[in-house]
DNA sequence: TATTGTTATACTCTATAACTATA
DNA sequence: TATAGTTATAGAGTATAACAATA
């Protein structure tokens, strides 16, 4: 199955493609907005934290964040405590309803993409693919 | 550099929050839209085709499709020409704008990120990934 | 001055609904 | 009926610009 080795331009260019085909695929599955469910998935993980570092973590600009937590904290899914030490700061902090909603949307939105990760790749693949995740991270996050 | 296997859960967060950083960092990049350099690229390699195929081959609805084909109709990138067999349809062919601005896009665009896979990988690397991308076609395809 | 965060506005991308024209 | 394509409208996601409050 080994196929001659692309140069870097046609490797950018299928690479573009094919995340383009995948991004548009997972977010065709029902579930919260993606750039929601990544905020909720992080406070989970890594705990409350303030809009810019939610902005800077997943790379974008303070301000689309800010419209993204103001969307959440409507919807009663996070909440802002202020940072006694720093009063510009407020803590983006995950609610009981926003953990609630956040395993719920794993469970059916990621719960897709797990499913096909199983029924299309072997273990051997995934494993090839998790090797090759860390790659495009050096890639992105350069 | 091993790490520990990841589930298949765990790998699909991973794959969904790394392909959304690498989409958001090429989308960064100064250039065309995105969805309208794909159609561009499509046309270029593969000849003239029609609404519906091109939107069966990006993956997008044929509304969405209609809608990038007028805009690079508009542009003067793209033209239409009839066809003749049936008069439903209509081809989507390159004009020589068109193909001029594939080519300084692509120069622009997709050189960011070739640069950035030569800077970051090795060749090794490039490969693991090239083989990465032919199992991820087939997550996002199925 | 620098940092944290906001609101206002616009663009890209894609979707669904409703439609016309041709097969 | 089915297919190719359209327009109208809306929503997700992100950007820049301009601003307020705090450090």
């Amino acid at each position: 199955m080994d196929r001659e080795p692309l140069s870097s331009p046609e490797l950018a260019h299928e690479l573009r493609e094919t995340v383009g085909r995948l991004v548009r695929r997972i977010r065709r599955e029902p579930g919260p907005p993606l750039a929601q469910l990544a905020v909720l998935a992080r406070i989970d993980r890594f705990g409350p934290a303030g809009v810019s570092d939610l902005a800077a973590a997943e790379g974008v600009r303070p301000q689309s964040m800010a419209q993204t937590v103001g969307d959440l904290e409507q919807a009663g899914h996070v909440a802002r405590e202020p940072d006694p030490g720093d009063r510009r700061r407020q803590f983006v902090t995950l609610t009981e309803a926003g953990r609630a909603r956040l395993h719920v949307a794993r469970a059916r939105r990621e719960g897709w993409l797990a499913e096909t990760l199983e029924r299309e790749l072997d273990a051997e693949e995934r494993a090839q693919l998790q090797q090759a995740l860390a790659l495009l991270a050096r890639v992105a996050g350069g």
